[in-house]
DNA sequence: CGGGTTAGTGTGTCTATACATTTAGTCGTC
DNA sequence: GACGACTAAATGTATAGACACACTAACCCG
């Protein structure tokens, strides 16, 4: 041990790699616990966490007296993956790309001011931007910040990268996210950026973002053309998801 | 403890109803996990086990030295209620309508083929269905079944009820989902159903079911009407999200 | 009064053991 | 050869104890 790396973690990246290259294939039995735990001279407990993580990530599929089998690999993201578009592109490796539209320093509206739980007309900082996959128009993005973060962007040049790299780097705390996804018509802005007519079909993806004891830091609405993105989502029984599908009625 | 229940369980269905009837409000901490031991008269074990799915499920958060906190509250599904529209609608309290257009047995094209991983024209059956809410057209579904499964909807009045249901009391073992949701512009069928204009924006969701071993018994299209229904989803840091943005170029 | 030290609390991780429950396979008998 | 009972193996659940690491607050000292 004492590598600076947890049990579970090391025990979780093996299978995880193992599952991705197909040593392990769908339909196949994984390894049994013990087996495992003879392998990483380990005892059960790593191993079953490490169990649950690919068992919540809907990899494995186990249960009483059954050998734990490996199910249709589905990709699986790290947080920074799901948060940052730039970061999304980089790991599907793609080039992300960016072309600022504004950034405005400006009082909230009572929406917004809900949404990041600050005083109506408190100052925010709100950046609307062009986002490139590959050089081609794939996304449009409308991101607000409560002024105590926002601060750190006035002076950040936004065509130059990873808007949530340099919050992070600038010390903001971003713990957890919050996204709606919905289908909705384009806007007049969004259709002449993205190159279609009013109305068209996008997918929106609404997002806020918390620090670890629960302040809104972000508050975002990005709109990608169909095609460019989708989501993928598996669950298993017994395993409540953390997705849910709520009416606006 | 012999009640039929789990101890984790209980524990994690004491927390879960204690936090969305407020009784831990959003940003307070939760009980620590020795007081929750006292209370339950438990080990740490289903303690933390309780923790981990309520953490799982973006209620909670966590860490070295902190207090366990409440997050914002967000709704949350059984793996029934995210599978199966008539039970989203029982859970959300709304009614469930549906008002089928067909039920067909024909071969399976190759596309349909490769989604259920069965032969090439080897037989599936076929229903598309209008589904309203509260009696108001709100989705139109296409389902796919192998005959195997399939069989058990012949002879089944798809106008009655929740197919989900009936495949599960016929035998059929449900075991895990994967969904991929994108948005789509209407085509002439679901523009004349919902009673919209072809291209209007709606939302897809596109579903593959599978057994515990992992056959297909399932692969479906779904498409919401916009201000129906949206996905809410919870993503920690530091816990990989099982949704994934995919791109499709 | 301010600042550093220290004790206490709380969560994260790991070990070791025990038993329950379900599945799969083996053996034996009919 | 088929069927049943038994056995072994695998995962699920729970207990108890130990240490690591992080945060908090109280305390002492300059």
């Amino acid at each position: 041990m004492g590598n600076g790396r947890q049990q579970h973690e090391e025990i979780t990246a093996y299978l995880r790699s193992a599952i991705s290259s197909h040593e392990f294939a769908p339909g196949d039995p994984l390894p049994s616990e013990s087996e495992l735990c003879q392998r990483f001279e380990s005892s059960r407990g790593p191993v079953r966490q490490a169990m649950a993580t690919l068992r919540s990530e809907g990899l494995i599929s186990s249960g009483r007296g059954r050998r734990t089998i490996v199910l249709d690999t589905v990709p699986t993201q790290s947080f920074d993956g799901v948060i940052s578009y730039s970061e999304w592109c980089r790991q599907s490796g793609f080039e992300a790309g960016q072309i600022t539209q504004s950034v405005t320093r400006r009082p909230a509206d009572p929406t917004l001011a809900a949404a990041l739980e600050i005083e109506p007309r408190a100052p925010v900082v709100s950046i609307f931007r062009l986002r490139l996959l590959n050089g081609i128009p794939a996304m449009v993005e409308r991101l607000n910040y409560p002024l105590e973060v926002g601060q750190h962007l006035l002076t950040f040049d936004t065509d130059s990268g990873s808007i949530y790299q340099h919050l992070i780097d600038s010390g903001v705390d971003i713990n957890n996210a919050t996204r709606t996804i919905d289908a909705i018509g384009a806007d007049p802005d969004d259709a002449q950026l993205l190159g279609i007519t009013e109305g068209a079909p996008l997918l929106r993806v609404r997002r806020r973002a918390f620090t670890s004891n629960g302040t809104p830091v972000e508050s975002s609405d990005d709109r990608y053309l169909p095609g460019t993105a989708s989501f993928t989502l598996n669950t298993i029984r017994g395993n409540p998801s953390p997705l849910s599908m709520v009416s606006a009625r």
